[in-house]
DNA sequence: ATCATTGCAAACCGTTTGCAGCCTT
DNA sequence: AAGGCTGCAAACGGTTTGCAATGAT
């Protein structure tokens, strides 16, 4: 999971407004501030790439800060309850943290979970999210032709990012 | 993987279709005509729905025919790289047969796996197969709103099925 | 003080690899 | 006869569970 070409860091505001925001939505449901979590959200913050447990492991140790497997496993299963991260299809175990609005606050209720999809870098590693207007009409075109009623869809995207394209 | 409510095996002539278009496809490719092989194909064959490796060694079980875990593994791997399976994204380990004429009969160079997309049933497991014109589009939407080159995309349906529907 | 959360150990599950022997071609 | 294919054993990697100890509120 870990990138292989260098990946810039997310700039500084957007790391500190996911930070924010999440220590926001987690007070908001009860939920404690603690270090592990602490530290798997600013390790998440500062990554514009997915990313996995393991890596995230890895990541920690090389600040110093060391968090059982499971935790982050639990911490990972927190934060996508609670729509702060995305889990990727296309690589198991892959997650990604939301950068757009989550559905509290954007009302496009394409998707049953997020209504946005994922455009994912083969080169280098990068994530970037996107609202895809069309697919509405796509899921009317399926239920018509095949009589199904579609409650969810999953679409992601694999490909080369801008930088990475004119390489 | 093993579907809840029950759901009609396929139509004789679409199951004798199929092992046919199998074995073309194996033979042509100078692959031999094993007897885990056969079991297998004829499973899936009848099948409707996904499955997986631990799915059909049961299914055979239940035949009085024992094929090692490892074997199935193989052969899966084995249809899927002739386009005679499917894998499923959203449910790890699952596959389904290939309905649909494989990418060397129809030219749809949508997806580079396939050139189409699959619908499952919630609830009673049932696939279906659909060729998505709208997904063109969709791609060049998300090439121009991102800047990425798309090289690859996955999309995959789930809901209800026609008859789960009025249920 | 309470109870959510963590860490450790161990189980678990699906999948893969190596290798010897078999069976299709 | 040759070598593709199978079966067995064992390793593997990621994920999950149980339980006691810790620590946030």
């Amino acid at each position: 999971m870990s990138s292989s070409c260098s990946h810039a860091p997310v700039a500084v505001t957007a790391s500190q407004e996911y930070t924010a925001k999440a220590w926001a939505v987690l007070k908001q449901r009860g939920l404690r501030q603690t270090e592990p979590r602490k530290q798997i959200i600013d390790a998440l913050a500062e990554l514009l790439g997915p990313t996995s447990a393991y890596d995230l492991r890895d990541m920690l140790l090389e600040r110093h800060k060391k968090a059982d497997i499971v935790t982050i496993y639990r911490v990972l299963e927190c934060l996508e309850a609670n729509g702060l991260v995305h889990r990727l299809l296309t690589r198991p175990g892959g997650v990604v943290r939301c950068q757009l609005p989550s559905e509290d606050e954007c009302h496009h209720a394409e998707s049953s979970h997020h209504c946005h999809h994922v455009l994912v870098c083969q080169c280098c590693n990068g994530v970037q999210e996107l609202h895809c207007p069309g697919v509405g009409p796509l899921i009317a075109y399926a239920e018509k032709e095949s009589g199904y009623t579609v409650q969810t869809h999953y679409l992601e995207f694999a490909g080369l990012c801008p930088q990475c394209s004119t390489l």
